[in-house]
DNA sequence: CGGTTCATTGATTCGCGTCAATGCAGGTGG
DNA sequence: CCACCTGCATTGACGCGAATCAATGAACCG
């Protein structure tokens, strides 16, 4: 039998992380990933592990850049705002994820859970000084740096050129392929975001996103049992309807 | 008087490269501002010296990424394409500005001439087996990148939630600070683009961006005498309408 | 049980795209 | 030298896709 969480707490329980980030459940696919023993014992004394809950925040665009970050459990948007309030996210992180400009002192986006959040928490100053003593962490942030430019043009081209439906398709299928179902004959997928969030994600409205989601169902090419949960009952479909090229 | 170039040549003339790097004209800007002496000695092992005649392409989206370069001089626009042949622009380069990504072996995007066009050309495998010899190197790519991502965001934020009006402000915004005339009285802005490169740029239509000059040469905001010159009048509206926070 | 948040659906509006015509500059060949 | 073509920018008429405005329903919660 599962254990039961506090009803006050009101989220998932979070994973019981190792005292040493040996044990950490991203040890695996963290930045830390990239470090051997003694190097992973000197980025361990700038960290912290913190519990964010849903619709906090993790950081205020335009803030002091004190802490950088890894995803550990949950998700979260990353977004950028104008003066008169419109909102559009740049991205959503998931585990495993690094979130902040090592070289920016100041944050150029705000940061928010999506869901109940664990994060692994660092002083960008302490690590700014450690880059120079272990390359393969340069290294490392570099690649994921570069990951984060491809994923940013995608994102610009969909912005720029790509119709609603073909949004909205572009966006079941990344969810698709991060819940690592691709090629399947059948793929459920769990969307932890609101329609508002997928709709300033995509440059939408939350009626389009909706509208679009209905009309993807009637062609049976999904289904939709909760909201927050679809189904891709024709995966094909939603690749060729995304003009993924 | 001035040198004139052969009548076949077409375009203006390249500016003589010293044949050590350190008479380079971008020495103080490209990558290579990051290294010594030394270490300039072994990466100009590496490159070659380019020339790009309008339109040209320097990279096919797709193709094996054997080479990296840097813009000496002239501009390149860097773009996406879906299958029906729909562009999305992601970027402009210009002198200074590094083309490609050093982890990847295949180009995520397209490349091609805006102007004749100077370029510093690396092996890419010749630059990947350096980076581990030279940190600074790897540094300074991390910055650039970083700088990249930033510039990233601010279109999609551009792309996804402003409105034609605030996308050609936003694009005469980012030429004014490009040629350094920040807060000047009038400045004059030069155009190599063509309005359907600046469209695609903006994912507008060259009917709409030329829609939307001419409403704001008829506000007195700007001024079009030639369609490759625009003189901005009132720097203050354009930051205005750009919508920048 | 009333209040709040979120998703869905419908009616209507509107900003920008599409289609089409014109003008202008530069290049080419007779 | 001039007629012709081609590429690019501009302008106008019209249509459409997505936004806006509005209402309803479902889930959750104190």
């Amino acid at each position: 039998m599962q254990f039961k969480v506090k009803a006050d707490c009101g989220h998932a329980p979070r994973p019981v992380l190792g005292e040493p980030c040996g044990h950490c459940v991203i040890r695996g696919i963290g930045i830390c990933h990239s470090l051997g023993d003694f190097d992973l014992e000197r980025l361990r004394k700038l960290i912290r592990i913190v519990n964010i809950e849903p619709g906090h925040t993790v950081i205020e665009e335009g803030a002091a850049a004190e802490y950088l970050f890894n995803v550990v459990t949950g998700s979260l948007r990353i977004f950028r705002l104008l003066a008169d309030g419109r909102r559009q996210i740049t991205g959503f992180l998931f585990p495993g994820d690094f979130l902040g400009l090592v070289f920016n002192d100041r944050h150029v986006y705000g940061a928010e859970a999506v869901q109940a959040t664990t994060l692994c928490q660092f002083s960008r100053r302490g690590l700014v000084d450690l880059l120079p003593e272990i390359p393969p962490l340069e290294h490392r942030l570099l690649q994921d740096a570069t990951n984060e430019l491809t994923a940013a043009q995608d994102q610009i081209l969909l912005l720029g050129r790509k119709t609603a439906k073909e949004r909205v398709a572009s966006f079941l299928q990344l969810l698709e392929h991060r819940a690592g179902n691709a090629d399947k004959d059948k793929v459920v997928v769990d969307i932890p975001m609101t329609r508002a969030d997928i709709a300033d994600y995509l440059g939408l409205t939350t009626e389009t996103v909706s509208r679009t989601l209905t009309s993807l169902k009637n062609a049976k090419i999904i289904q939709l049992t909760e909201p927050t949960r679809i189904e891709i009952l024709r995966p094909g479909e939603i690749a060729r309807l995304a003009s993924a090229n």
